[in-house]
DNA sequence: CACTATTTTTGCCTTTAGCAAAGAAAATGT
DNA sequence: ACATTTTCTTTGCTAAAGGCAAAAATAGTG
């Protein structure tokens, strides 16, 4: 096998590893200064203003069960944040959007999640960002596609 | 404020966070087909073979408290992967090690995980995975010392 | 209409994690 | 020398995160 391939595989396994704890530490500092639980925050930050979304979808793009989806949903709804309607063509989907408390929230959230991200990217060239947003960009390309294969 | 700083920042971001989603959940995944829990994983995945560790050595290091590593720990000590000695110079301090089935296991580990990445990355070019290597690096770095002024 | 499949929820359990207090040992002041 | 403070780890308690299996509700099908 290709000895190249394995240092390069090492080392962003290596890199990965500790990004991801990073990033961790990150998304709960963020959270937790703005009252939220994490999950919540991690929730309301793939749901866009105006589209509905059933549980199952919304289990899947966060890779969370159904179930648990549901517990999070009911937080929050109790915080009035989204509103969950019984869908009229098939009553067995829940339809999950945001309330108008919730759009705003999301989207001061959004705003200031990518201004934290700003202040960190704010002293180093435009092209080292460029570098950044490409490596992600490819590595999250993979990392998503070997979970479909291997689920 | 710079625009183009704005809209790199919110790419970055909106990637970063997918990624993270994908990366826990092939850790997840991982931990569970060798039999670990995922923080016993993510612990032994940072000790090497020889060396010794403080509680708080291993706890600053993988973001967590103390009082969380001393749980992970009785769990990899019930396990016989680490040895767990109290210093001399200082009876305080523990000196967590690992054992010969921990040091046998964290190479098998090492070892897979890295295969798992190569797995990913094999059907790229080695430019792709420098850019991946040099992307990720750089956002490391730079997540890695903004948690060090914020904390 | 009985049966099956799908979607969500509920009950229950495990895992992850931190805080505050206690315990144990070292360092420090008087 | 001994009381006080500091440091490191552990323990008790609690909350948050998350999954599985069964139940509930609805839709589709023979």
């Amino acid at each position: 096998m290709d000895i190249k391939l394995k240092q390069q595989a090492s080392a962003i396994t290596e890199l990965t590893f500790d990004l991801l704890r990073c990033c961790e530490a990150k998304e709960k500092m963020f959270a937790k200064d703005h009252g939220l639980k994490v999950a919540e925050f991690r929730c309301l930050r793939i749901v866009e203003a105006g589209k509905s979304y059933s549980v199952q979808e919304l289990a899947t793009s966060m890779h969370l069960s159904p179930s648990r989806l549901t517990r999070i949903i009911d937080g929050l709804f109790a915080e009035k944040l989204v509103d969950r309607v019984q869908s009229i063509e098939d009553r067995r989907f829940a339809k999950i959007s945001l309330t108008n408390k919730g759009q705003t929230l999301v989207g001061k959230l959004k705003e200031e999640y990518a201004d934290l991200h700003g202040e960190m990217l704010k002293d180093i060239s435009v092209e080292d960002r460029d570098k950044i947003y490409n490596g992600i960009s490819l590595m999250q390309g993979l990392v998503s596609s070997w979970l479909v294969k291997n689920a």
